[in-house]
DNA sequence: TTCGATAGTTCGGGAAACTAGAACTATTGA
DNA sequence: TCAATAGTTCTAGTTTCCCGAACTATCGAA
């Protein structure tokens, strides 16, 4: 399987960004993902925000979440890893990952 | 006329946000009328973006952005009034709604 | 090697959302 | 009452989304 493709930092769009994050369950797996320092394996979040999520659309969601360069993803094994991207947008977006995630705790603190 | 729907501060959803900020034109109107003391008219943005944009279409995208809780708009004689609720918003996401119109300004900046 | 199990991806079709032209409604001024 | 202006709603064509079913890739036995 050859590598997945992965946006360059200069091709990683705001609205792609926004596009990303503005589906609950993609904006849980990335603040898990972005929590995390290890990186984590696609079947981890099977069961995130309250119902369970089909695995082909949980693969949609890595794609989409891959595509707008929030994370890296590579195969390990038999296994995907993936890794937030947090650090090289932080270079182009100052600020604004944080604030998204920020506000996704608060907002998850509520309920 | 009865007066536009407008969601309650705390009905407001970051996925809300996020999404309606998600699309090019949407942003660019939010962030104009965000960067004015003034209202604005819906029509005052019927060229955002480099394409003009239909007025049926504006008309959704000025829904979009009301049901999100991003503005706040009410009819004054002929036209429609259209300001930000940067403010609100800003006691429920502290930090949000700058970070993501400075992202906006940065990306607008290198086109 | 071949088989089985595990982890994701791709395909296909029904549901929901987006775009934009046409028709409609609300308000004001002549 | 009429015309003009400013938005909204209707509608159809297109696109996107969700998820079950089928497929592909990798590893660890037997």
């Amino acid at each position: 399987m050859r590598p997945l493709p992965h946006p360059a930092v200069d091709d990683i769009t705001l609205a792609g960004i926004l596009h990303a994050l503005s589906d609950e369950t993609r904006v849980a797996i990335f603040a898990a993902i972005a929590a995390s320092d290890q990186s984590q394996r696609c079947a981890a979040f099977a069961a995130v925000c309250d119902r369970p999520v089909p695995k082909s659309t949980l693969s949609q969601h890595f794609k989409a979440l891959r595509e707008a360069g929030l994370i890296r993803s590579e195969r390990q094994g038999v296994e995907m890893r993936n890794r937030s991207r947090c650090a090289e947008i932080e270079g182009r977006f100052p600020g604004l990952l944080p604030a998204i995630l920020k506000a996704h705790l608060a907002e998850a603190g509520r309920r």
